[in-house]
RNA sequence: GCCGCCUUAGCUCAGUUGGUUAGAGCGCUAGAUUGUGGAUCUAGAGGUCACUUGUUCGAAUCAAGUAGGCGGUACCA
């Protein structure tokens, strides 16, 4: 009969990919959240909030079918059984956003965004179906003044958070030079998109791969050390070499533009994009941003929307992890130039540019950089409960407390007084407020600090010295209750008040 | 999706060629100490050995299938 019961609960578990966030994190995300804020608003971005889901064609998405309804987004379906999905980034309700309030939105529209997002893929090391993201974008303009902005932007929130310079780069391409390329190398055209895709796949595995690697994808295909075979682009000799060379990245010093002017001659939109990369790196050079901030032509970023400069931001720094192996964080953000999302919802073309910061990921790294935001607060001064039929006597002095500004808790369960001192150490408590009825009739309550008791203690080995010492554990006049808990205070956290 | 490895207490893991009541460390609870977090000692709680089916006199151990986890790879708008 139990075990019939048993069988019938469902059991306690996070679902894959999805994950819990504890209090110091959520406080450490905070911060860095608030420093990211302020560069983005200090740039004249204004904030925007948009639901979590939307209408699924909304986002781009086609209406999920009946056999994979999930594929890649989360999907649920309205009680008019329209189709809705979780919103797997900040750019496609943004794009929703501006088509519907077009006319009366400041063009260019300048607006930060942030919150949680989600994909139904599956999750790896610190790969997760919901992570953050802080986006900011410029809608309704050409100049690729916007797009060198975002890439300042992108710098200047990995310094404000403490990324030393050096330790990243903002890395930027062109999709038409790309496209430049592969027309260059005899894949041009509507029969060849398909192998274009894989090409500009290949390209984007260049860290993961090498150069080999991305070699045979671009060629006959690749086998994995794991036995899965990739198939290849099927490109010929000279296409293969042709990507190659563009793809190497240019030496230090040298002009990362004297190998593509050659192969992108007889490309109209190759060339195009070659001008507009020029102008980008003037710009950056211009603000002095020229040492984080480069051209790469291995810069792919994701495929299908963008349509002019893409670009991505770096850590460059190694960590040693665990295991002891180096560990590389990579990607922290990126972006690019979309100008055909809002015309997918008026028929008109308006250009858009954008970055997009992955939150988590960044704090992840930040931690391995001993930069991350720090945490960790002060648990709340515990009034102790030693007699439960003077439990109002307890809750006035805690509300004295509170009302000095004081963080307390009058102990809420129902255990004795050595697992009140265990509850006030685990809670990471400054100090504890104990008041028996000797202390009462006294008029006097008694404050034990257990930070400085802590560090007392190591020096005592016996119990019994233990007990009879009560290390850091004085005696007050119950009036001064407050101004005494806040000296215990000031002593260890002199910062605060 | 594909390939490989793994699954024994809350956590980290032992468990011999299949052989009685499945163990350890840490953690947790309690006591020694009727009102004191540490240390020490003692005791206690906690397990359908992932699940199902099979082989066997007998399965944590062997086999098959399923689920879950990890790693790689693919996809990632």
């Amino acid at each position: 009969m139990a075990k019939k019961i048993k069988d019938n609960r469902p059991g306690a578990r996070l679902p894959k990919g999805l994950r819990d966030i504890e209090a110091a994190e959520i406080r450490a995300q905070n911060a860095m959240l608030a420093s990211i804020r302020k560069v983005y608003e200090n740039y004249g971005f204004e904030p925007l909030e948009t639901p979590a889901f939307e209408y699924t064609d909304a986002l781009g998405k086609f209406l999920p079918d009946s056999d994979r309804p999930n594929e890649g987004v989360f999907s649920l379906q309205d009680e008019d059984e329209q189709w809705l999905s979780l919103r797997y980034d900040m750019t496609a309700p943004l794009a929703r956003y501006v088509a519907e309030n077009f006319d009366r939105l400041p063009k260019p529209f300048r607006r930060y965004a942030t919150g949680p997002v989600w994909r139904n893929e599956k999750p790896g090391p610190g790969r997760f179906r919901q992570f953050t993201q802080f986006d900011a974008d410029t809608v309704g303009t050409e100049s690729v003044a916007a797009d060198a902005e975002m890439c300042m932007l992108a710098a200047d929130t990995l310094e404000a958070l403490g990324v030393p310079r050096g330790n990243f780069l903002i890395k930027v391409n062109n999709r038409k030079v790309l496209d430049g390329i592969m027309e260059a190398a005899g894949i041009a055209g509507e029969e060849n998109a398909g192998r274009r895709l894989t090409v500009l796949r290949a390209i984007d595995k260049l860290d993961r791969l090498g150069l080999a690697g991305v070699e045979q994808l671009l060629g006959e295909g690749r086998l994995d050390e794991s036995g899965d075979y990739t198939k290849g682009a099927g490109l010929s000799k000279d296409a293969i070499s042709a990507i190659r060379a563009f793809v190497v990245p240019a030496k230090d010093g040298q002009d990362p533009f004297a190998e593509l002017d050659g192969l992108l001659k007889n490309s109209e939109i190759g060339q195009e994009g070659r001008a507009e990369l020029a102008q980008i790196a003037e710009l950056i050079s211009a603000a002095g941003y020229s040492d984080r901030v480069k051209i790469d032509p291995s810069v792919v970023r994701g495929l299908e929307y963008y349509t002019g400069p893409v670009f991505e931001a770096e850590l460059t720094f190694e960590v040693t992890g665990d295991d002891g192996k180096p560990v590389r964080f990579g990607s922290v953000g990126g972006g690019g130039r979309y100008d055909d999302l809002v015309a997918r919802f008026t028929g008109k073309t308006v250009p858009a540019t954008g970055f997009s910061l992955g939150v988590s990921r960044l704090q992840a790294a930040l931690n391995a950089l001993g930069r991350g935001a720090e945490g960790d607060v002060p648990g709340p001064v515990v009034v102790l409960v030693m007699d439960r039929d003077r439990l109002s006597d307890y809750q006035a002095l805690t509300q004295r407390l509170r009302s000095a500004g004081i963080r307390a808790e009058m102990y809420l369960g129902t255990s004795g007084m050595k697992a009140q001192m265990k509850y006030a150490d685990k809670r990471g408590s400054p100090c504890v407020v104990i008041q028996g009825s000797d202390e009462r009739e006294k008029g006097e309550v008694q404050i034990k600090d257990l930070i400085e008791g802590a560090l007392a203690a190591q020096s005592i080995a016996d119990n019994k010295e233990w007990k009879e010492a009560r290390p850091a554990q004085f005696s007050v006049s119950e009036v001064a209750l407050e101004e005494e808990v806040r000296k215990v205070l000031a002593r260890h956290f002199p910062q605060s008040d």
